[in-house]
DNA sequence: TCAATCACG
DNA sequence: ACGTACGTGATTGAT
């Protein structure tokens, strides 16, 4: 028996849109209901394995239900925009997939299916329609099953309903299913007057009476007399509205079950376009990969020395700019598995270490290769293991100018540079190779590991010219050239670097911990009057809120909230409820700070972190693996750990960390000139502030007043909203809207320069630093109130957190410039946002103090001054 | 894999 | 009326 699947495009469409969370793409778009409609889709093919499949869609013209009824205005709602935009683009998926769709002027979704399923069903088809629109259910017969996806909380599940489960569910057949439509007004909500019933009467009248038209019939039997009135007063609409809920199974639908033959999905135009939406998980779909035949004759494996020789030469005497991928065995002290070489030609070769090639032939190559030539390569961190050089002009990393252009993706991949680049289809290594390391796929999968390291190095080699001009038709050229490539060196010197810990000394912070925590556990258990889970939110929450009756609604998703904030309230009534809090502190530094950080202490006994120089959307730093930018600092008890962080043998830690920057930086690109002037006086700043905008002489600033001023400050860097302030502050919106007022009354340019920030932002779409990094803003464009304000405060912070960010990441290079260039001893190790750490050798304590002072200070010339305050410690505490 | 929580600037 | 502060990463429990 043939299968035929019919689905329903808009409705699926609109399920998915609402059933899948709304996040737009990197480029602006909303793609979530295409998103959720394809894994719907993907999920009804696997199961049904259909001969036959085709998408109906409407179309915008008059239809026999508007000849009928003029006022006519179809079953459904007004799209928003951010479903509307997705429609053109979900008919392209289809049709660069091969699926047929079917739409025709005059004919509603609903028909054109009823219509095929009958079709189907007299050929002799087994007939699936999926439909998230439960009119669909009056098609529904022994061989059409109505199928309706739900998707929550990202799964799916799908009802399905043959004739006999309509009955069964609704108590009629399917074609009285119209009829109970009809009497419960649901089919036509905008006919003014329609008699319409509750589903309970609309149930039992059809029960008894089997129709619309038997029910007037007998309509003097109907007991209840504001039921029988209003069905008896509008006789003509409920016909009517009749008429319109049933679906035309004998539509002229221009169509052949052979168009709609399913085959291949997975075709080279959809892989481009799941591409483009960003649709990773749906990729692993094109399980057979796809290869570009043009390109990929000019790749080649090399096995012998005497053609590596060859190579090498040609890169080494050439002017040109070469691409260079190094394949390591995973992890930054992975072996070397091969490197391959690219030409602006199109020729790429893949150097496996194997045979005659060995590994110090490849060092020594590469070393040569960093020493004269131009190279551009993927993650160039990553390779200054091996072709190190002083010279940053030669170097271009792909994958950083690919985030310079656009700063919002989750990953950067080279298969996703030659999409965007180069319009070139390349696999993902996780797609070809699974989970297999390089050295894995030389041995099992030598010819695919060829093309893949070959295409690693053409995409460098191809893509850099388009990147670098790219990058200048944005302003970005010089934050690349000048900022961030050099500080690729500088972070990798810090990462080798590294910082030293006391391993025994963090095994005892451990243990104080561990004791404590226990007795807090058993103190807990006991006045909860049972043991249960407390790192669970949702045991917790049981506990507090159900068997202790404590006050507090839900306030997540899931359940009752048990954040700090809430806790907080409860704790004064609650001895249990402060328990929990010291527990969770406790538990943290524990879990995530003394055993996380020990699990990372190598055999040198430092701390080697990784620095991610492609993850922020504003161009700070983040640090992973571990995270050294989060250790713990605003509690005593926390702030203790830094002291197991420690400079080594003859050295001492200098700390140097911008005082106010994103506030400086505020009152630099506003102009304002009030705060320039505030900062001028070279006084506490939050209490000049407190003084300003409240009226009150500096002397008589009270500590309240001035903690408020405090809170303004950073509510203005963060892109100010009253709800914001007013829960930081636990004031009213109305007090917290008035300070803002006169905030915005004292520093008139603020105003002018955060007003300017949002209409820029909406004008170009993104924003800028002092420096030229952008970062686009989608979120302004959207229709949806939140995501709007969003991104309206978005526009307001990334100027000037992203200004902070470049101005710090250029006194890095001045910095490590220094120390190389003075042939110091001291190391440039952490850096944290707007610190600095520096392991110092005591002799060049007095000198690193000056080149801290002098570079981070002029590391901008501002209209305020860049201040900085310098601490020296023999530990990191104490360097605070 | 997600949601909740909490550590930092 | 909507329901929020900006930017990160690690751990935990639940699914």
């Amino acid at each position: 028996m043939k299968k035929l699947v019919l689905i329903d495009g808009h409705s699926i469409l609109n399920r998915a849109f609402y059933g899948v969370p709304d996040l737009s793409n990197s480029a602006g778009l909303h793609t979530n209901a295409i998103y959720g409609f394809l894994n719907i889709m993907f999920k009804i093919l696997e199961e049904e394995k259909p001969d036959y499949l085709t998408v109906a869609f409407d179309v915008h013209a008059p239809t026999f239900r508007h000849e009928i009824y003029k006022e006519y205005k179809g079953t459904r709602k007004p799209m928003p925009e951010e479903l509307r935009e997705q429609v053109p683009v979900m008919k392209e998926v289809l049709d660069a997939m091969g699926i047929k769709r079917v739409e025709q002027p005059g004919l509603e979704a609903d028909d054109i299916l009823g219509t095929l399923a009958r079709r189907g069903e007299k050929e002799g088809m087994a007939v699936s329609l999926v439909s998230g629109d439960r009119d669909l259910l009056q098609i529904a017969s022994e061989h059409i099953k109505i199928r309706i996806p739900k998707t929550k909380g990202g799964k799916t599940e799908i009802e399905d309903y043959y004739a006999a489960d309509v009955q069964a569910k609704y108590q009629v057949t399917p074609l009285q299913f119209i009829d109970l439509k009809a009497l419960m007004g649901d089919t036509a909500d905008n006919i003014p007057g329609v008699p319409k019933v509750g589903e309970k009467t609309a149930t039992e009248l059809m029960v008894q009476y089997g129709s619309i038209e038997n029910i007037y019939t007998h309509a003097d039997e109907i007991s209840k007399k504001s039921i029988r009135e209003s069905l008896l007063a509008n006789r003509e609409l409920a016909d009517l509205s009749k008429v319109l809920a049933t679906i035309n199974v004998e539509s002229p639908v221009s169509f052949s079950f052979e168009e709609a033959t399913v085959s291949d999905f997975f075709t080279q135009e959809a892989y481009v376009l799941f591409k483009k939406l960003e649709f990773k998980n749906l990729l692993g779909r094109f399980e057979k990969g796809v290869s570009n035949e043009s390109v990929t004759a000019g790749f080649c494996k090399i096995s012998g020395k005497k053609e590596a020789d060859g190579i090498f030469e040609r890169a080494i005497t050439g002017s040109e700019e070469i691409g260079l991928a190094v394949l390591k065995n995973e992890g930054n002290k992975g072996e070397l598995v091969g490197i391959s070489l690219a030409f602006a030609d199109g020729k790429s070769y893949f150097v496996p270490q194997m045979g005659e090639i060995s590994e110090e032939y490849l060092l020594d190559k590469m070393a040569v290769l960093g020493e004269r030539c131009w190279v551009a390569c993927p993650d160039i961190k990553g390779t200054y293991e091996y072709i190190k050089s002083n010279e940053t002009e030669r170097f271009f990393d792909i994958i950083l100018a690919a985030y310079l252009l656009n700063p919002l993706k989750n990953d950067y991949t080279v298969a996703d540079v030659a999409n965007e680049q180069l319009n070139l289809l390349i696999p993902e290594r996780s797609q070809r190779f699974g989970k297999l390391t390089f050295r894995e796929a030389l041995k099992e999968k030598e010819a695919e590991l060829t093309e893949y390291a070959c295409f690693l190095a053409y995409v460098s080699v191809k893509a850099a010219p388009v990147l670098k001009e790219k990058l200048a038709d944005t302003g970005m050229d010089k934050l690349m050239k000048e900022i961030e490539m050099p500080l690729t060196f500088v972070l990798y010197d810090m990462e080798r670097e590294g910082i030293l810990v006391r391993p025994e000394e963090l095994k005892a912070y451990g243990e104080a911990l561990t004791g404590r925590i226990g007795e807090l556990e058993q103190k807990i258990y006991e006045q909860a009057g049972t043991e249960f889970n407390i790192n669970s939110p949702k045991q917790l929450g049981e506990i507090l809120f159900e068997r202790l009756k404590l006050p507090g609604g839900k306030k997540t998703k899931t359940g009752y909230s048990t954040a700090a904030d809430v806790l907080e309230k409860l704790a004064a009534d609650c001895p249990m409820v402060a328990d929990v809090l010291e527990y969770r502190q406790l538990a943290k530094l524990k879990s995530t700070y003394a055993d996380g950080l020990a699990a990372f202490i190598d055999k040198d006994d430092r701390i080697h972190t990784t620095f991610n120089q492609t993850i922020t959307a504003t161009g700070r730093l983040s640090s992973t693996d571990p995270n050294l930018q989060n250790i713990p600092m605003r509690m005593e008890l926390g702030r203790k750990i830094r002291k197991v962080f420690v400079p080594k043998e003859g050295y001492c830690f200098t700390d140097a960390d911008y005082s106010q920057i994103e506030l400086r930086i505020l009152a630099h690109m506003s102009g304002d000139e009030q705060l320039i002037d505030a900062y001028r006086m070279h006084a506490d700043i939050h209490r000049i502030t407190a003084s300003q905008v409240f009226h009150i002489p500096f002397n008589e600033v009270t500590d309240l007043q001035r903690r408020n001023a405090k809170a303004v400050n950073f509510g203005i860097v963060y892109g100010i909203s009253s709800f914001g302030l007013s829960q930081d502050l636990s004031i009213t919106r109305k007090e917290a809207a008035e300070y803002i007022e006169q905030y915005f009354a004292t520093y008139p340019g603020v105003k002018d320069f955060l007003d300017k920030a949002v209409s820029d932002a909406k004008k170009n779409g993104y924003i800028t630093t002092m420096f030229g990094r952008r970062r686009p803003v989608p979120e302004l464009s959207s229709g949806n109130f939140m995501q709007r304000s969003f991104g309206e405060r978005v526009a307001m912070n990334s100027p000037i957190q992203g200004t902070a960010a470049d101005i710090i990441k250029i006194a890095m290079i001045k910095v490590h410039e220094r120390l190389r260039r003075e042939k110091l001893k001291s190391r440039l190790i952490l850096q944290v946002h707007d610190e600095l750490l520096i392991e110092t050798c005591e002799e060049e304590k007095e000198q690193i103090k000056a080149i801290l002072e002098e570079e981070m200070v002029h590391a901008a010339e501002l209209s305020v001054k860049l201040e900085v305050d310098l601490h020296t410690g023999s530990d990191w505490y104490e360097a605070k």
